[in-house]
DNA sequence: CTGTTAGCGCATTCAT
DNA sequence: ATGAATGCGCTAACAG
């Protein structure tokens, strides 16, 4: 009969036969309100029953919210940071909130996209997980909206949420070292991706500190990018060569072990190496990698927690998260080779 | 000196004299206004100089629609989504839509999150990618706005847009039967999987026109799964197992690959191998997996095209994407064994 | 050529 | 304990 699509405000307070300002204070909680017990009762029910939900461009317009969040990232083709939105989805179903994913490469000038959600007024805050400096545009970062960054570090930003990168280095130096490897490299992203930083100077402290030869590489993070990066420290001098190598990305990996392959390393006897960040697959391959598992779900929860908690008045502080970081050991690593 | 956040409208027509709606009328490039060439330059210079945008919520809630789409997919860790939701992304760029992502895993019958876009009123359309079949719920497919089906033949649905599996298994059959293999299966995801479905008929009825012996498993979209599906087949005596498989899937193929290497089953010369779904990693394995290269991307492009066409009046057909299917010759495939 | 008017659905302030 | 009035920012129909 009715075919209304969707019941407003006005269609509740015309069935219970009241008017819709009752209603919208009964149905918001309003603790100002005083109300008979039995409209009240009426009003909630009949809402239930017509299936009330109210509109969310109504609500934004008249309110200060809107109910919804930008999610900002370099490339959902990259595994991290698919699961990284994974976890971004899955807590703002908690927060009742929205998110408008956009992909905004790290290579590229132009953030048009997540810019025009703000200044639409389309979202209430921002999730940044751009891994490029700060200074890439004359809008950046924000200020329109509160934002916090996600798996990257901004100097003076209000809340940035990452993982302890210098942990999951730890691991991946304890791991090695206790095999005796004293010489060890790690194939890492490009030097300006805040993450790849936070891990170089991590290790480089690390190695001085108990004597070690250490090394970064920075590559690209794809599978190419790993090859040629190990392709190239395979050409050195078996002198020069690092014992165990680390990779910082799953893709990277891969690359890298095809590499060594062609070389005709053999892992882990001639080298060692261990993926930065774990993955399934990495238990099926002819050489299961060795790696550091990383939160990143859980990064993307407690990034979008955060988020939450500042649209709710509070003030979260930039924090590492505390989820567990810890090494799967697979085949890929063994006792430095004697030579 | 003006804190303004956002320029409304009003502030411009403030700013050159002229009332809000003549300013309205001329940046949405009314057709019916007549307007002096000047004032309509000195309307849209200050407009661009003020950095006008328009508010989303309140031309939402004025006209007819808001600007955005819902993405629904079961998960953005299966790399087939996440390429997809990419292309979704980019083409929606185009048509200057926002795209809202929410994750509705095929074993989960509440689908709450999609619901509230849709009821909320947030959404002028909805691209759904979710596998199982139609019947899952009661307010199952929204009929409220329009909807594009993504990668599933849905019956009687508006708008299907799919790739074309058919061809794909032809390439993959071809392929095979070029290098004589005559026993061929096919570890494929669920049988509840629309794609899955469509692959499996195409085998079938290949396998009568040439009269090979097809047949298709059923396995989780996963490692494990391709694992154990091929772990399976290599327990059959010789006679019983197939000279060539096909894995649908790149994680499901990495399992796959596991198992024949515990088997001890060379990779091609004892078994051939092809991966339906294409991706760079496949070029770095131990054994490089010949492909079908599957159009992901353009999948997700033309899906939200035909979505943009519907709600700008348009009445696009179901279809089957163009985009080239490629066979990517690796080293996973080979003469039959002679036995 | 341009201004006026009205109202989308809701939340809030004030009045009864 | 409830109703009425107002306006968020915008667009569309109608007046001048």
């Amino acid at each position: 009969m009715d075919a209304k699509q969707t019941p407003r405000l006005i269609d509740i307070a015309a069935k219970v036969g009241v008017h819709p300002s009752v209603v919208s204070r009964t149905l918001r909680q309003d603790p100002t309100l005083s109300i008979r017990p039995d409209t009240r009762e009426r009003i909630e029910q009949t809402a239930r029953q017509m299936g009330y939900r109210g509109n969310a461009q109504a609500r934004a317009l008249r309110g200060a919210s809107t109910g919804a969040v930008g999610m900002v990232m370099p490339s959902l083709r990259n595994p991290v940071w698919a699961e990284i939105v994974r976890g971004v989805l899955a807590e703002a179903v908690r927060w009742n909130l929205a998110v408008l994913v956009a992909e905004v490469p790290d290579d590229r000038g132009n953030d048009e996209e997540y810019v025009r959600l703000v200044e639409e007024g389309r979202i209430d805050g921002l999730l940044l997980g751009s891994s490029e400096p700060a200074e890439r545009s004359s809008a950046w970062p924000p200020t329109q909206v509160p934002s916090v960054h996600v798996n990257r570090a901004v100097k003076d930003a209000a809340c940035n949420i990452t993982m302890d990168e210098t942990r999951a280095v730890g691991l991946f130096v304890d791991h090695l070292t206790a095999l005796g490897h004293r010489r060890i490299t790690l194939i890492d992203g490009p030097a300006t991706v805040d993450t790849t930083h936070r891990r170089s100077v991590a290790l480089q402290r690390l190695g001085e500190e108990r004597g070690l030869e250490v090394q970064i590489v920075n590559a690209p993070y794809n599978e190419q990018g790993g090859h040629d990066a190990m392709a190239r420290l395979l050409r050195r001098a078996a002198k020069q060569r690092p014992t165990a190598v680390g990779v910082a990305s799953l893709n990277q990996a891969l690359g890298a072990l095809a590499a060594t392959r062609t070389r005709g390393v053999a892992v882990p006897s001639d080298l060692s190496m261990i993926c930065l960040d774990d993955d399934p697959i990495l238990g099926f391959l002819d050489i299961q990698l060795t790696a550091v598992r990383m939160p990143l779900f859980e990064l993307g929860e407690a990034a979008m927690q955060a988020l939450g908690e500042r649209l709710s008045g509070g003030n979260p502080l930039s924090r590492e998260i505390e989820d567990p970081i810890e090494l799967v050991g697979r085949s890929s690593t063994a006792s430095v080779p004697v030579r």
